[in-house]
RNA sequence: GCGCCCGUAGCUUAGUUGGUAGAGCAGGGGACUCUUAAUCCCAAGGUCGAAGGUUCGAAUCCUUCCGGGCGCACCA
């Protein structure tokens, strides 16, 4: 029989050249079998179903070769695996995440209902009706009394023993993943609590959600390369976002107090573990407090997210068990930097090359052209994370680092910043906002003069973000979380592909 | 961007010092009315990522390219 549509017919995907498969075409085959005899493979609806977790708990109860009275119930799903037994016939079905098993006989089915039943392939999506029981072998199972193709399926599902291995065919038909290594989607549904349980948080606390621009006119609120695209009739080159900072911070100005975003984020750089080209950030803003009350919210606020995720406050990670009830302990980079190192601040700033002689006799990589901020970024990263383990809010930044963040009252190169660590990990960076247009202007040229000398993630000056702050914005902390990181965290994953649907890989052919 | 490693059937893989590819699952045919990695029998399925090179002979050695992974660098 030919198959319903000729090869040449069908476009997109891998093969456009060529006859499909040989297990393609023998189901195309079957397509057309069935539609001879006016079953359509391809079924508009079956309503009425149960889901088979609901099965599986409703009738819990069952004992051995036991049926279960009045469990007339009809059920759908996948097929995982078939057990053929001349007259009898086994599937386990799949719907979402739970596996149910499904008998069918020639006896009840009749000679062609049974004979379409045990031609299921193993991918294939079936609907069926009957009741439930438990088998000799005390398997809770659904007796088929008819069964019906819902979907008809052309391609071969990955073995079933070992599953999908090849983390390329993972990540780009993530889809293929989900049936073959359902603990992907378990993984993925914790992210989802993740962000559901943030908004909720943060909502009861009064924060009202926004959504700012992702197409900038500007690339600003972030020290980072953006991508560029292009609007055609304003014919006018836009950048995606690489922050929403600067737009939340115009709505302070125009009068909301709490306001948060929860949305992606885009930087132009290099793809590893813990970097994916679009990541998912959420950023607030809380008008009339400072850093000190944005560290009270972080720290009760991911005790209540790792329960919602994991169910306790303890986590696993770096090989520890990690408490994350508040109060988490504050330390400023400048102790931290002297305990680990025998550096301070102005140490470093007044003579780097000392500074950088040391980093180097602890086998840290550093350029002679690095920059002040530079060395203390290095520093930090691989000297003093690392020992970081328990939560820490690692406070007061060096203001060369910093340019959106205020300055503290007792040093002027010191701004109101923290990060808080856990694991080794930054999980967000917050600071108490810059409200002052005079200072933004001379931290926005001081950026210029860093770009101008080829520092490609330097900020721009934003004359309209100055503009706003000109109308006076209420003092004001202000808080970013990686999600995507955050997630990695709580759900002890080392990827960030881990938590990413369908992370960034470079196009095929 | 640099370094190391990997790429064999739809999936999971074997393949010795270079002698021209072997299996399991899935798929096809057959047997089997409570199995569950069902079992048993039969047949089919491969441009060994691609292109060059060395060789009488390449999945195997060399070069380049493509794709991926890991590490480093960059990066909040």
């Amino acid at each position: 029989m030919e198959p319903s549509v000729p090869p040449e017919d069908r476009g997109g995907g891998e093969r456009r050249e060529g006859r499909p498969p040989e297990w393609e075409q023998e189901r195309l085959a079957e397509i057309d079998r069935l539609r001879s005899e006016n079953v359509e493979p391809y079924a508009r609806s079956f309503f009425g179903r149960t889901p088979l977790g609901k099965i599986a708990e409703d009738y819990a109860y069952l004992e051995t070769d036991q049926k279960a009275e009045g469990s007339h119930c009809r059920i759908a799903g996948r097929v995982m695996s078939r057990r053929e037994h001349g007259k009898a016939c086994f599937l386990t079905l799949r719907d979402g995440w739970d596996d149910l098993q499904v008998y069918g006989n020639i006896d009840t089915l009749g000679e062609t209902g049974f004979s379409r039943f045990k031609s299921s392939n193993v991918g294939d999506i079936i609907g069926c009706e009957g009741h439930v029981f438990r088998t000799r072998r005390g398997e809770l199972t659904v007796f088929a009394e008819s069964s019906i193709i819902l979907t008809k399926s052309l391609r071969p599902l990955p073995e079933k023993w070992h599953g999908l291995q090849d983390r390329e065919t993972r990540y780009r038909q993530r889809y293929v993943d989900l049936i073959a290594n359902p603990e992907v989607a378990r993984q993925l549904c914790g992210r989802g609590r993740l962000v559901a349980g943030m908004r909720r948080y943060l909502e009861n606390q009064g924060f009202v959600e926004v959504e700012t621009p992702v197409l900038q006119p500007l690339p600003g609120g972030a020290l980072a390369r953006p991508f560029i695209t292009h609007h055609n009739a304003l014919d006018t080159d836009l950048y995606l976002r690489i922050a929403p900072e600067l737009y939340l911070k115009r709505l302070l100005v125009g009068g909301f107090d709490r306001v948060f975003e929860i949305g992606k984020n885009f930087r132009n750089e290099g793809i590893s573990l813990v970097h994916n080209p679009e990541f998912t950030m959420m950023e607030l803003y809380w008008a009339y407090v400072d850093y000190n009350a944005i560290m009270e919210l972080v720290e009760s606020m991911v005790p209540v997210l790792a329960e919602e995720v994991t169910g306790s406050t303890r986590i696993e990670a770096a090989g520890e068990e990690i408490e994350l009830e508040a109060p988490w302990p504050r330390r400023t980079i400048d102790s931290l930097l002297e305990e680990h190192l025998g550096l301070s601040l102005a140490g470093m700033r007044a003579e780097p090359q000392t500074a950088k002689t040391l980093l180097r006799g602890r086998g840290i990589d550093v350029e002679n052209r690095d920059t002040f901020a530079m060395l203390v970024d290095k520093a930090l990263k691989h000297a003093v994370w690392p020992s970081i383990v328990q939560p820490m809010f690692v406070i007061d930044y060096p203001l060369e680092l910093s340019p959106l963040a205020k300055s503290s009252p007792n040093d002027p190169l010191i701004v109101e910043r923290f990060q808080a660590v856990i694991a080794g990990k930054e999980i967000c960076n917050a600071f108490s906002e810059l409200n002052d247009p005079v200072d933004q202007r001379r931290r926005f040229e001081d950026q210029a003069r860093n770009r101008a000398a080829g520092d490609e993630e330097a900020h721009v000056l934003d004359e309209d973000f100055l503009r706003a702050l000109e109308y006076g914005m209420p003092p004001a902390g202000g808080l970013g979380v990686g999600v995507d990181r955050l997630a990695m965290l709580l759900l002890g994953v080392d990827s960030i592909r881990d938590v990413i649907l369908f992370p960034q890989l470079r196009p095929e052919q």
